[in-house]
DNA sequence: GACTAATTACTACATTCGTAGTCTATTTTA
DNA sequence: TAAAATAGACTACGAATGTAGTAATTAGTC
């Protein structure tokens, strides 16, 4: 098992880029971002780390380099998830649970989308 | 509406002993860690940080300071839960449920539970 | 092949985080 | 009351984060 690495906040943006349209260079990678909060170069530093962490690989292709996910972002979700799960619900699921259907919007059809999925699971 | 003092992972394990058992000295916040991971001076930083922040305030009785929560478990679930969903998932809170079921462990009452709430709130 | 433009590689720097140590003031004790 | 114990205040310091600047390199262009 790979130890897990810790994405930050920041990192999260550019990975979420990645995911939705790697295999990319960073130009790319900031034409997808806001313009207004995110220079070039940052998004530079940020690509760096992230291979470096092991979340994204790259490839020379000619002068630029090509930055490809290298961890799935289901995977990346899972991690954080988990990690989130324990730290702020101390891991009990069906608290969280509840708190996110008390907390946040949902609609009608995700209220049912979500009844059927525990019918499914409940056997 | 104050702003939402960012709180870390390692003192949301602290702030997880003072919900719980606030009013109490940092002597005692230490007695509530595992001893083999926190030491008495790392447990004080973090108490004078999070007083800081507006997390906890304090009081001087006799040579020790008491410390309650400032902010409730609750609300700090609340703002690190909708940061969360917004970071990892987008804001999708549907999704985000999907993957929690699917990916951790809940018991046969848990969904049913689930299941009433969701009837409850599906009108 | 020399100059210019695009990219990368390397460096910088203030904050926050995790983890304590030292110095000081206050209490308890002998 | 002088010494010892204890709790707090202040200081430290490396790693991670957010945000970029500067130097070096590579690719076309003339």
């Amino acid at each position: 098992m790979e130890k897990a690495p810790k994405i930050s906040d920041a990192e999260w943006e550019v990975m979420k880029v990645v995911w939705d349209h790697a295999p990319m260079t960073a130009t790319e990678v900031l034409e997808r971002l806001p313009h207004e909060q995110w220079k070039q170069k940052t998004v530079n530093t940020f690509l760096a780390r992230l291979e470096t962490k092991g979340v994204i690989e790259s490839k020379r292709e000619g002068r630029a380099n090509v930055y490809t996910a290298a961890l799935s972002e289901d995977e990346c979700c899972r991690v954080e998830g988990s990690h989130f799960l324990s730290k702020v619900f101390r891991g009990k699921v069906a608290p969280m649970m509840l708190h996110f259907i008390e907390n946040e919007d949902l609609s009608d059809e995700d209220l049912d989308e979500l009844k059927t999925i525990l019918e499914r699971k409940g056997k």
